[in-house]
DNA sequence: GTTTGAATTTGAGCCAGCGCAACGTTCTCT
DNA sequence: AGAGAACGTTGCGCTGGCTCAAATTCAAAC
C-alpha cells in the first residue's frame, strides 16, 4: 500500500500529454488549449504502483484526480470485509470528485488496476475550474452521469441474470472497455484476477473460475495467471443474453 | 395508465406551496423566497393517478419534475418484461433530470406509487436556472450524489447479503424515509404489494411473501393487502445484518 | 535453485431460494 | 349482489451456485 512520487516534470511517463490529445481527457473536450494548459499547470502528478490505492473511502475530499494513464477499480467494502467492484475508470477521465456531488469524503475507494499515472488537484480549487471553464461542469456531470448509468446497469443485472450471464456481461464490458488486439483475439489489458472477476460480479472466484476453465475448454477465452483473452466475444454475447424459450 | 390535468391554480393541492414550507423543497433550500417564486412561476402542476408513469425511459427528456407530493418509484425495465425498482423518490425532490446528468433521454422510468403532485418545467429552461440560481445547481447535483449513493448501496447488498436480510433492509429503508408512526408501529406511507418489495429487493413475490408471514407470525410485523407496517423496526435491524459466527 | 505465498483448479455435498401450482382473500366494477 | 380481477398464501421439488477442502501451478524473492 505504498505509491512513490515521481517528479512533476517527467515527461517519459507522460506522453499523452502531446498537444493534440489534450481533448482526450474527457472533461477538456469542450475548452481551449489554453485553458486547458492552465488547469494542467496546477496539477500535481504521481505515479502509483498496481494495487495500492489512490484514495479511501469515508476519507476527506481534499483532492480531486484525474488518472492520465492505467486503469482503476472502484471499491466498496462490507463491514464484513468483502469487497465489492462498482466500476472500471479508465484513462481519461476525472475521480474523486466527491466535490461534483456535494460530498465532504470519498464515496468509495479508489484501487489502481495497472502502474497508473494520476493528476491531482486541491479540492479547493474545483469552484474555480467549474466557474471559469464552462464547458468543465457539463463534461464532468456528463461523467457523472454516465457512471450512474452504469452502476444502474450493475443493479438490473444482478437483479436478472445468472451468474454464467453476468461474469460473460463483465468480460465483454471490460475488452469494450480495455481491450487490447492481440493475434487471435482481445485482450484484458490489465491483470485480474479471479477473484477480481468475482468482485465484479458478485460470485465466487471458484464459480468464476469453473466458468473460465469451461470456456476455455470450448475455446472461447484463454487465460493465463491474471492474464484473460477472448478469442470469440460473439460467443459470449449469446452466453450474456437471457436464454429465450427454445 | 392515465392521468388527469388538474389547473395550475388548485391551491387545495398544493397545501405544501406554502411560504414557510418552500425550503422544503429540495432543490431550493439555498434560494431566496423571490428566487424561488420566479421558479415557481414557470411552472406547470399537474396530478397523477397512483401507479401511472411520469414519463418513460429512454424518451426525449422534453421537460423535468419536481415532486410537491406522493411517491415515486424508479424502475427499469429488462428485455424479458422484468422489473427492477432503483430508488424511491420522496416529495420534495426532482426528478427526470436528464439535462443535468448530459443526456438527451430519460435513463429510467417513474411510476407514482401514490397520487401526486408533480411540477414540470420544459427543460430548455434547464441551463437558465441553473446560471442564474446559484444554489439551485449544487442543491441538485447533492441530489444525484445522494442518488447514486443509494444505487451504490443496493448493489452492496445484493452482492453480499441474503434476501432475507435484504428485505429487511428494504423495508426498514421505507419506514424511514416514508414511515408514519402510528398506535403501534411505523406504517409505510404508500400501498405497496408483495410483488413491489420483490423487485426492490431482487427477489421474487413468493419469497417476499413468505417472509412478511413469517415475521407476522413472530409479531416484528403486521400487514394487510398493499399495507405493511412494522412493528419492532429494531428485530429488523438485527435481521438485516450479516449474521456473525457465533 | 529453492522457498514461499499467491493464484488457480477441481471435487463433493448441501441448501437458500426459485419455479410451478393451487387455492384463499379482498377489492372493484356493474 | 355477484362476477371477475388483483393480491396474497403456502406446499413441494429442484437446482444454481455457494461452502469446504485439497491439490496444483506459477511468480517473485531470497
Amino acid at each position: 500500500m505504498t505509491a512513490r512520487m515521481t517528479d512533476l516534470t517527467h515527461r517519459k511517463t507522460l506522453p499523452r500529454l502531446d498537444e493534440s490529445l489534450l481533448t482526450y481527457l474527457t472533461p477538456f473536450s469542450k475548452l481551449e488549449k489554453r485553458e486547458i494548459r492552465s488547469i494542467l499547470d496546477q496539477a500535481t502528478s504521481r505515479r502509483y504502483d498496481e494495487g495500492v490505492s489512490i484514495f479511501d473511502e469515508g476519507a476527506p475530499a481534499e483532492r480531486f484526480f484525474m488518472l492520465l494513464d492505467g486503469y482503476v477499480r472502484v471499491v466498496r467494502v462490507t463491514p464484513t470485509g468483502e469487497q465489492v467492484t462498482a466500476l472500471h475508470i479508465p484513462a481519461g477521465q476525472l475521480l474523486g470528485i466527491a466535490k461534483a456531488i456535494g460530498r465532504e469524503t470519498y464515496p468509495a475507494t479508489a484501487v489502481t488496476a495497472t502502474e497508473s499515472i494520476v493528476l491531482s488537484w486541491p479540492t479547493r480549487l474545483w469552484d474555480g475550474f467549474v466557474a471559469d471553464y464552462d464547458g468543465f461542469a457539463t463534461e464532468t456531470y456528463k461523467t457523472v452521469g454516465d457512471r450512474m448509468g452504469e452502476i444502474h446497469n450493475r443493479v438490473m443485472e444482478m437483479a436478472t441474470q445468472q451468474v454464467e450471464q453476468r461474469v460473460a456481461n463483465a468480460l465483454l464490458r471490460l475488452i469494450n472497455q480495455t481491450g487490447r488486439k492481440v493475434s487471435d483475439g482481445i485482450e484484458i489489458d490489465f491483470p485480474i484476477t479471479r477473484q477480481d472477476l468475482s468482485e465484479l460480479t458478485a460470485t465466487t472466484l471458484h464459480t468464476a473460475s469453473r466458468l473460465l476453465s469451461a470456456w476455455e475448454k470450448q475455446g472461447l477465452v484463454q487465460s493465463k495467471r491474471k492474464r484473460i483473452k477472448v478469442l470469440d466475444p460473439h460467443a459470449l454475447v449469446v452466453i450474456s443474453q437471457p436464454k429465450s424459450d427454445l
